[in-house]
RNA sequence: CGAAGUAUAGCUCAGCGGUAGAGUAAUCGCUUGAUAAGCGAUUGGUCAUUAGUUCAAAUCUAAUUACUUCGACCA
């Protein structure tokens, strides 16, 4: 007789392999027809709130596995948060301006110059197509990785609300006194008459001049420094034609500097080359400390006007003198230099690249009319010979040198007018400067890692003020008016809500395409012919760092609280959005936008290398989609420790499937297992390993549910997995089986292993909703009642913690009896002395073992028997825990056909437990 | 060049002063009543390198190397 028939074997509709590549869009699809992210703010109406505040990725180009990982561990927080009880928002942004986007829509044009030829306004129409598109793009690809959002209204920063919203925290931090205007080099194309950004400056040889030019000490200087006789610091530069705009020599504040019997000064360590080049000649008279020369003046041969001796970092002396022209009009160093001792920024070059009335009015050149209108690198001839003998050295030679990369002339740096927030002013009505308020918010911000706390607070430490203009197309603009006559900006509040009020209505685009007087309020008072815009418009940073008062502070969106409970990041940000963010927030609330804040690292390759197309190990999204589904992505993002890099390559991913369908299938069997169960036994009526398992579980769900509240997913997956693995699946489902299968149905064994399943099976899936959102979502549609209660979906079910009672099995001393038993097991199936240990029998005078349940006893060794006495059989093995020796033989009663247990009488009937269950 | 972070078995990660751990992969075996599954056993590491502190270092300190990120018209 077949006795298979009779045994209760496990069954479910639920699949052992989840075919997610097929299956997983549908799901997806079907999530987003229903509306789930809707319902999961309705079920929790009235509940905490949590608040993730999405950082916008750019609008430009497809997602990567960067954007995959960051979206998805977002998606993994607030779902956790969800599924714990949290009312959750997650609104997604994107960030639509900038110069990226500008430049593939002039290159869809076919050149700038082309793209010259248009209207601005027509441009900007062409970028907000452009950035449309992309959203779209990007919007579909963050859905198939089953990601749940507000998909349907995210914030795009090029919105006409929002962009009304940027204008108008502009407005706020105009208000709070912190806005000003001041000039800044930047490198400038003459050529093409435009600012340019780093990314479009190429490098190529150019031929300048080389020259050793002598700046007088002033005579207060001289008796200061007790020195009688002529002395001049001897400056080298490639640019003459920035002479007339020297306000400044830098000194290295480190190195001694030398008088040479000649009247020379230069740095001690570099007189000897200075003397072989035949600059200078003469020994040391006298050596200073850079120190000494601090703030003192000397005059520049050029226009006599003076030149305060500053002290930078920058000062290098490796060539050169050691005494460094300083013109903060024309050089990046020379500019932050000046900052500190506050020298005075001339810039007298129009944006042709030509002298402009400015070297007439200051008097910066002998003759200066002669000048104006000329280009400046046809002055330098001129130039070098008005400053007659105090020009020591000419010569001219060939360097690598910053060109524009479409005109490819030589480029400048030259000082514009330019939009700064000051960081070490104070806001309106507040006792602590920008910086300060920064500095202490940080402090109060929760970060994780940690580390990025130490990052944030030196960045804002040691950041120069922000420079917020960009003289660029596609962005908001700085809609500011400006008196012609007086070069005075209009901060008329009620201008400034007028005209906020239009960009909400219309977009920015109309600050190009509207006249002055219909951007002015009817009855404002002031003439439109007497005013002009500013141009400018704002660094996208100032966008991205407007979102907590665009998205979070509107009533916009519903898209949770200001402040955030949590930003999060990639580590780069720390310098971009964290920074941008709390700026403005500081500004205009004086408070962080977040509570939180956490990074992750880059994604790289297996070997920890970043990935590039040469190197040919770019794993691309949705390559990962099509060979293995979303469910593996999500499980590689919270299995991987993300404060550093996460590597990610095929075989990565390969060993992530793996884990995934152990987990799955774990799933299957326990619900195969509990799909009869309709009552739970109460915790004191189970069985010992049933309080066992349920004991081990609670702390291991405990444990992992404070990893995954900490946001320390690796660490709980890892906790999750090993219990999985070792007690679940590797020894308690192993030997239940004899219960579950043989006993009756009603049996109280079987329905107390049951209840302990379901239990567990119930608390790991809520645990593990939030990372396999799609699996448990699939496991609900094939749950048992008691699993699934009324439940339609997973979204309708919260967490909760497993409540165990006592346990009085001793799991350490049985585990190693269970450790050593198996040892000696292998063996006797490899010597083929037995196939199953239910042909065997123990033997022994563990007091522990012999106190069990007998039942209980033999299913943790899955043997026929556990006896005190000694055995009658051969002795096949022994093994000790502690003092206590086991010894294993054959069992000496029969196989029951039924259970396979060494029960029965003889083989040709069943033990009497079956025989019971079989006539019942 | 400067700042920050990371470095433990082939892979993913624990351990963070007291004799190197788990899972996975690999190898071998059992099982066909979880079966494109399950169970057991075995192999595998000078804890990046070097030098210190200490009775004792994977763990603390310093330097070095490799990789990654950041270093303002660029998101």
């Amino acid at each position: 007789m077949d006795y298979k028939e009779t045994l209760l074997l496990p069954t479910t509709d639920f699949a052992m392999r989840g075919n997610l590549t097929q299956n997983e869009p549908i799901r997806y699809a079907s999530w987003y027809t229903n509306k789930i992210y809707d319902k999961m703010k309705t079920a929790r109406k009235g509940a905490p709130s949590f608040t993730l505040h999405d950082g916008p990725p750019y609008a430009n180009g497809h997602t990567h596995i960067g954007h995959a990982l960051n979206k998805v561990l977002k998606d993994i927080i607030v779902k956790h948060n969800y599924f714990n009880g949290k009312s959750v928002r997650f609104t997604p942004g994107w960030d639509c301006h900038g110069l990226p986007i500008e430049q593939q829509v002039e290159k869809k044009l076919g050149g700038k110059q082309k793209k010259e030829l248009l209207e601005t306004a027509k441009i900007r129409e062409l970028c907000r197509a452009h950035a449309a598109e992309f959203v779209d793009i990007q919007r579909d690809e963050f859905k198939k990785l089953g990601i749940l959002a507000d998909w349907e209204n995210p914030y795009v920063t090029m919105d006409y609300k929002f962009e009304a919203n940027i204008y108008r925290t502009l407005c706020g931090v105009a208000k709070k006194g912190l806005l000003i205007e001041r000039s800044k080099p930047v490198f400038w194309s003459w050529a093409e008459r435009t600012a340019l950004a780093e990314a479009e400056v190429e490098y190529e040889d150019k031929e300048s001049h080389s020259i050793f030019i002598a700046f007088e000490l002033s005579d207060e200087a001289k008796i200061k420094l007790g020195i009688l006789t002529k002395a001049a610091l001897v400056i080298w530069t490639t640019t003459p034609w920035t002479i007339p705009a020297n306000t400044g020599i830098s000194l290295n504040p480190n190195e001694e500097y030398v008088l040479t019997t000649t009247g020379y000064i230069v740095a001690k360590e570099l007189l000897n080359s200075l003397k072989e080049q035949h600059v200078l000649g003469g020994d040391v008279a006298k050596t200073f400390q850079a120190t000494d020369f601090e703030n003192m003046l000397a005059v520049n041969p050029l226009n006599e006007r003076t030149s305060r001796i500053v002290l930078g970092e920058h000062v290098l002396i490796d060539n050169g003198t050691g005494c460094v022209h300083t013109a903060p009009g024309h050089g990046e160093d020379d500019y932050r230099v000046g900052l500190v001792y506050d020298l005075e920024v001339v810039m007298p070059v129009d944006e042709t690249g030509c002298f402009d009335e400015t070297v007439v009015g200051l008097g910066l050149i002998p003759h200066a009319e002669t000048f104006v209108g000329k280009h400046i690198f046809k002055s330098n001839d001129e130039i070098i010979e008005l400053m007659g003998e105090s020009v020591l050295k000419v010569s001219k030679f060939t360097h690598s040198y910053p060109h524009c990369w479409r005109s490819h002339t030589p480029l400048i740096f030259r000082a514009t007018k330019q939009w700064f927030i000051s960081v070490d002013e104070k806001p309106l009505g507040e006792d602590k400067t920008l910086r300060e308020i920064a500095l202490s918010e940080v402090e109060k911000t929760l970060f994780v890692p940690e580390s990025g706390r130490k990052r944030l607070t030196s960045m804002v430490a040691n950041r120069p003020d922000w420079c917020i203009s960009r003289q660029r197309d596609w962005g908001v603009p700085i809609a500011f008016f400006r008196v012609k006559a007086t070069g005075e900006v209009l901060l008329d509040e009620k201008v400034l809500n007028f005209t906020a009020m239009i960009f909400e209505m219309h977009g920015s685009d109309v600050w190009y395409s509207m006249p002055i007087e219909e951007l002015l309020y009817a009855g404002s008072g002031y003439k439109a012919d007497e005013l002009e815009k500013v141009t400018d418009i704002l660094d996208v940073w100032f966008d991205s760092g407007s979102t907590w008062n665009a998205v979070l502070k509107s009533r916009n969106y519903d898209a949770g609280a200001y402040q955030a409970d949590l930003y999060v990041e990639g580590s780069d940000q720390h310098r971009g959005w964290f920074q941008s963010s709390l700026f403005l927030s500081a500004a205009v609330e004086h408070k962080a936008p977040y509570k939180g804040v956490l990074t992750h690292g880059f994604t790289v390759d297996e070997k920890g290398e970043k990935m590039s197309k040469s190197k040919g190990n770019v794993v691309a999204p949705e390559s990962v989609l099509k060979e293995y589904g979303s469910e593996i992505l999500r499980l590689w993002v919270a299995s991987s420790d993300y404060q550093s890099d996460l590597k990610i390559s095929d075989g990565i991913l390969k060993q992530t499937a793996e884990n995934y369908r152990k987990l799955r299938n774990t799933f299957r069997f326990l619900m195969a297992n509990i799909n009869d169960l309709e009552s739970l036994v109460p915790h004191a009526e189970m069985g010992e390993l049933d309080q066992w398992i349920v004991g081990v579980a609670k702390k291991v769900f405990d444990d992992t549910h404070k990893a995954f509240s900490n946001y320390n997913f690796v660490h709980g997956m890892s906790l999750l997995n090993n219990f999985i693995v070792n007690e679940l699946s590797g020894i308690y489902l192993d030997i239940t089986k004899d219960r579950l299968y043989c006993d009756g149905a009603n049996d109280k064994h079987r329905r107390a292993s049951q209840s302990a399943m379901a239990i567990i099976t119930k608390s790991m899936l809520l645990l593990i909703a939030p990372i396999l959102t799609y699996t448990a979502d699939e496991i609900i549609d094939n749950a048992p009642a008691i699993i699934k209660g009324d439940a339609k979906n997973i979204f309708d079910l919260t967490y909760a913690p497993i409540e165990a009672g006592e346990s009085s099995f001793n799991a350490e001393y049985m585990n190693e009896a269970r450790e050593g038993f198996y040892e000696i097991v292998d063996k006797l199936k490899k010597e083929k002395i037995i196939k199953s240990t239910l042909e065997l029998v123990l033997h022994t005078e563990s007091k522990i073992a012999l106190d069990m349940n007998t039942t209980e006893a033999e299913d943790w060794f899955v043997v026929s028997g556990i006896f005190e006495d000694k055995p009658q059989e051969e002795i096949l093995g022994t093994f000790k825990v502690n003092e206590d020796t086991f010894v294993i033989s054959k069992a000496t009663k029969a196989k029951c056909p039924r259970c396979w247990k060494y029960h029965s009488e003889n083989e040709d009937s069943t033990c009497q437990r079956c025989s019971e269950v079989l006539s019942a």
